[in-house]
DNA sequence: GACGGCCCTGCTCATATGAGCAGATGGATA
DNA sequence: TATCCATCTGCTCATATGAGCAGGGCCGTC
């Protein structure tokens, strides 16, 4: 029996049969020092395959390799599951978690709005904070038919860290720049947009440019406006803003329209949480992740494989 | 943050970062003592799946309830593949260790023939005994065009052995009776035949009641027979003998004019090794060893499972 | 509000394990 | 054949771990 063969029935005995070394060293008939090495070479050629089954599972080695080599303040990584079954929810759980769990608990925290953080919001447990302000970062989706608009999304995440929600009365883009800065220059959204520069950390998501882009949805853009953005280099938005894969504006004219936090608000911020699943955005995930426009990352393992190939 | 999270925390420094339940009792604010109960648990519900990842794997927690609820004096069982895409190669590969490992080392080996047997001959290793003599204890495909016969089969795992094989020179079965007996009679035969009867172990396999049967394809027996042998309960047959499922002979007539060592003869001997794989031999499995035709099982987890089932 | 039982916690102590070391083994080379 | 080098083996010792136990808090019950 070589040696290759006698580490898999070590392995068998220690993990299977809860044996100790020294068990196994007498019924294979080698000394426990022995059956010790095998098993470590058992582990080292892949032999024994030791996995974290659970829906709330990490993967702290990948977590480890971002922070280290894209300068992350933090990140959280979630196996993929097969065919990316669940990964918005496993993703939207983790960040969930993420928030609860972060200290100092924010005071004021800024949120962004979208399918993936209206996930996040149902996912925060009862009194993950206790008197958080959340304020809504850019224009809303109150032209959008479906429920779980960026309303109550903060409302949520409010009530339950046992604070209110500060909410931005505008849509996302204006047509008109005119309207945009009078609107702005309202005391009200004034007030909201000042609240909203003064958060202790923010979170959000990303979209990709598509001709089902939320924005199109709620009659924000028309469908040739995205075109128009992707053949420009856009890859896709965060905060209501488009972005190329160097995360810079695409339209600057466009993005004079569009109301909510900045660019330059998010890369200063001490504490930006980008929430991010799915192959499809493994682009907007890198465009953003590499040009600092958030500080902690939230994903996926597929799309953190992607960051880190390319690094 | 509840246990089962923190269990699984406490799994994943354990487990994939490889940290001491001290460390991670600091990292997660848990006394040691409590990181090491939430291990406990995590293994326990499940968390953690520790798998043996290797082509000569075993599962032997199955062997013994196999040994305990069956009765057997061992047992020898694999992992089936998906699909059970190579289980033979797999069992067959497991049949070949567990004879080069059996204690003592057999003088004289009884062996059937067959697809299974001639792959655990090939898979036999290179002196796993010194002076083996292997004896064919049942009528061989002399007939069969294919190479691998059962001459070929019992020579390889004799000279792998440093001994010779002594081979039967004799159809499987007869069409007359009268031939049987003088076939029987014949001096070389019936010296065989005697050397088969004090074998110390004997190695086989089991085929099911099919049209493909090698008695088929060999020319012993044709189609109808077969078919007339499953309406007669027939499931299957071991060393050329077709035996229903409760492993009693169907057809006494038949048995008369089959040429081998009988039934009662492996229910006596010390080792009778079945060497068994596939969905399709469940149930001649379950005959041959619910009715006590072996001491020894050699299988694939499935075939095992279907034998505990009912048990 | 007092009591009793149950579970949970943090401990002690025996055991299991891994790191590191010195001698043994075996194969290649001069 | 003698010698060297590399690997392997069995050891000592420090550390990690699990079993079992006593005390404390929490719950329900009276």
């Amino acid at each position: 029996m070589d040696d290759e063969l006698l580490a898999v029935r070590v392995a068998e005995l220690y993990y299977d049969e809860n044996k100790t070394q020294d068990e196994i060293g007498g019924l294979l008939g080698i000394s426990r020092w022995k059956a010790g090495r095998l098993l470590a070479q058992a582990r080292e050629h892949g032999i024994v395959r030791i996995e974290i089954v659970h829906p709330r599972a990490r993967r702290l080695a990948t977590e480890r390799a971002l922070r280290e080599r894209l300068g992350l303040a933090d990140a959280v990584v979630v196996p993929t599951p097969e065919n990316e079954i669940g990964v918005q929810g496993r993703v939207a759980q983790a960040a969930a978690d993420f928030l609860a769990g972060f200290r100092p608990v924010p005071r004021v925290l800024g949120v962004s709005w979208g399918r993936t953080l209206t996930d996040v919001a149902e996912r925060m447990p009862d009194g993950w904070a206790t008197g958080v302000t959340v304020v809504q970062i850019n224009g809303g989706v109150s032209l959008n038919r479906r429920p779980g608009t960026a309303a109550t999304l903060a409302s949520t995440i409010a009530q339950r860290g046992r604070g209110h929600a500060v909410l931005l009365p505008s849509p996302a883009i204006l047509e008109r720049l005119s309207t945009k800065k009078a609107i702005e220059s309202d005391r009200t959204v004034a007030a909201v947009l000042e609240r909203a520069e003064e958060a202790n950390a923010y979170l959000y998501s990303a979209g990709v440019v598509d001709e089902n882009s939320a924005h199109v949805e709620s009659g924000y853009l028309r469908a040739d406006d995205v075109e128009e953005l992707a053949r420009r280099g856009a890859i896709g938005d965060i905060v209501g803003r488009y972005i190329d894969a160097n995360g810079n504006i695409v339209d600057p004219a466009l993005d004079e329209r569009t109301l909510g936090v900045s660019l330059e608000t998010l890369r200063a911020a001490a504490t930006a949480i980008l929430v991010i699943a799915g192959a499809a955005k493994h682009d907007i995930a890198r465009a953003v992740v590499t040009s600092g426009l958030c500080t902690v990352l939230i994903t996926d393992e597929a799309t953190a494989r992607a960051l880190l190939e390319d690094s």
